[in-house]
DNA sequence: CCAATTAGTAACCGTATGGTTACGTAAGAC
DNA sequence: GTCTTACGTAACCATACGGTTACTAATTGG
């Protein structure tokens, strides 16, 4: 399920880069949205929204509906598993303070 | 300490879009790296390295300290506290199936 | 001193990215 | 049917990005 090839979850690592995308994701977060009440929380365009859509649709962090002429859009958080699971090598080592860092640096290993 | 501004938030997700930046964290998650030694795992050229290096250190995620001619680089895995925080608030979303997402969206809220 | 090692920077280049405007399309409303 | 609404797509544009080569700077070793 979360296992996807390595092109898809490097796409999931690109698409959150983007703040526009993100803060589209975090709408989604409270409650489906069409394309335009998306539209509308942003300066942007209608099209350039559009686009991210487009690309949130392909690594799957969004998932559609039609109805009528309007678009239904909606979280799906799954694919963000990726980057949870890529984050985890590294907690065992953002406990340590950034003093005992330099420390370990200064030292010769 | 994990309170960045906005910016440098926005550096730390940016940061570990690349695939070439994530693999030389990876690389120092094992131990300290010169610059020549991180080079060395790719095809790509030094400078080419020396540039990821840079922007890894300006987010911080890369400590150096100048030994002779070398530079050590260590690994500073704070910062991506940055991206932990952000997940945090999805990771209820990702419990649930595809099926049942999709039967969500299939209905009308 | 001079040579070699290590690394950063500058200048350049192709491509990716995010934005725009203009247009096309599909589903109600009339 | 025609109009309107809600989208997607195409074409285009400026800028960001990742890569290269060539050059420079600093340290060590002879």
């Amino acid at each position: 399920m979360t296992l996807l090839k390595p092109k898809q979850r490097e796409a999931v690592f690109r698409a959150i880069a983007d703040p526009t995308r993100r803060e589209i994701l975090g709408l989604l977060r409270r409650r489906k949205h069409t394309v335009n009440e998306l539209a509308g929380n942003f300066r942007t365009s209608r099209p350039a929204i559009s686009k991210h859509l487009r690309l949130l649709r392909r690594v799957g962090l969004v998932v559609t509906k039609n109805e009528g002429t309007a678009r239904i859009c909606q979280l799906n958080a799954k694919p963000l598993r990726v980057i949870d699971d890529w984050l985890r090598d590294y907690q065992e080592f953002w406990a340590q303070s950034l003093q005992r860092l330099k420390r370990y640096v200064e030292e010769d290993q």
